[in-house]
DNA sequence: CTTAAGATTTAGACAAGCCTAAAAAATAAA
DNA sequence: TTTATTTTTTAGGCTTGTCTAAATCTTAAG
């Protein structure tokens, strides 16, 4: 059994591995769980020492399979109970995030499938992004950040990468979500900066933005 | 904030006077948690030092009434989760305590605000026991341990005292749960034990048996 | 190739919660 | 009321997960 730190560094390598590929290093996991080097050390020596990261000293760390199974089956969690929260007890998707840090530690598989079939197997949380299935699969989707279209280009919003509170409301003030159609009217070569058009309106968007939208070109 | 242990010896303090009146001893928690007295002396400490416990040295525990409110809280989540994992996801009512244990610690006032609301706001959970309101407040409910009836009285089952799984199913091969009419046929002076008809079958129960069943005369 | 900068690890400390063993206080028994 | 028993507390230690400061390794620069 894992304890609810470990369980949180096994999910910050996954994403970590996810977003910058195989090897992650101490200060980048530091960065991500908001703690020290020295302290991110003593816990991936440990976790090593539990055969879920592989890890040689000064050379970063990654999952193992049993590793990655394990963060997998956190992420599943965190999502369905996103599901819940935004479907069920009509909470906005910028409010979900918190709680479902919480209830992703609860530990019981039956709870999990259950939730599971009361929300209808769901594919994709709010943000999103997609629910791993019971045997720990992601289904792959083609989706393409917002920053890698050109002018003139369209596509349907399908998620977000960013997920904190103050991009969500950003989007809703903007009213982008899940769905939304987004062209591409004018790009800025100097700072990647576009101009977009979403339900008849034109806004202004940094490349920072750009760069937490994932769309499906179409 | 408090911690985790720190909501449980609250919550189990407050068991413990709620069944034996005010004033807890040491030992008495200990036993209730499963753990040493030695312990519980180090954490009545810092309750006490946080105001939510009054106590003097060998003279036990009480909750002091910020103490009061945080444990009844608790118990209004526990109860609440029970309610969601029986009604929502389809659980057996043997099967929701070990869960609910866990799912009672999630930290949002407005998560619990919608629970109950998604659930109807409901006055009992699935063992009968009365779901405290936002502000603490539990009905009280006339209710008579099955141990005190005399011979030929009978009542509604509205609750259970234990809430252990054995028990729980021990009551389900018997086809007893909340609602069941239950008459007593025979008591025995020597021993406390009883004959008991529900649903048309009679059965042979002991003291014990009799001791952790709730119902209401009529 | 040698040095400086940056990343990583080690060493030592601390708080939370638990433990065992021993001391002290309270209670029951003689 | 004095002794024996039980309860409770203290003392000291252990683990988990964190920290700071110092040491060590890697890498980038000259």
């Amino acid at each position: 059994m894992f304890t609810l730190a470990e369980e949180n560094y096994l999910k910050a390598i996954f994403h970590l591995e996810n977003d910058h590929g195989a090897g992650v290093s101490t200060n980048a996991i530091a960065d991500k769980m908001d703690t020290r080097a020295s302290s991110v050390t003593d816990m991936i020596q440990k976790l090593a020492d539990k055969k879920v990261i592989s890890y040689q000293k000064y050379k970063g760390a990654s999952l193992t399979k049993k590793g990655k199974s394990i963060a997998v089956n956190i992420i599943r969690k965190h999502r369905l109970w996103e599901v819940f929260l935004v479907e069920k007890l009509d909470f906005q998707w910028d409010e979900v995030h918190e709680i479902a840090e919480q209830l992703e530690h609860i530990k019981s598989d039956e709870l999990i499938q259950r939730l599971d079939l009361f929300l209808g197997n769901p594919d994709f949380d709010p943000h999103g992004d997609p629910i791993p299935d019971r045997n720990g699969y992601i289904k792959p989707t083609e989706k393409k950040l917002l920053s890698k279209l050109k002018k003139n280009q369209r596509g349907i919003c399908v998620g977000v990468k960013e997920s904190s509170a103050t991009f969500l409301q950003y989007l809703d003030t903007r009213k982008i979500g899940i769905g939304s159609s987004i062209t591409v009217i004018d790009k800025e070569e100097f700072d990647q900066s576009m101009t977009i058009l979403v339900s008849n309106k034109q806004f202004f968007i940094t490349k920072k933005i750009a760069e937490n939208l994932y769309l499906k070109t179409i």
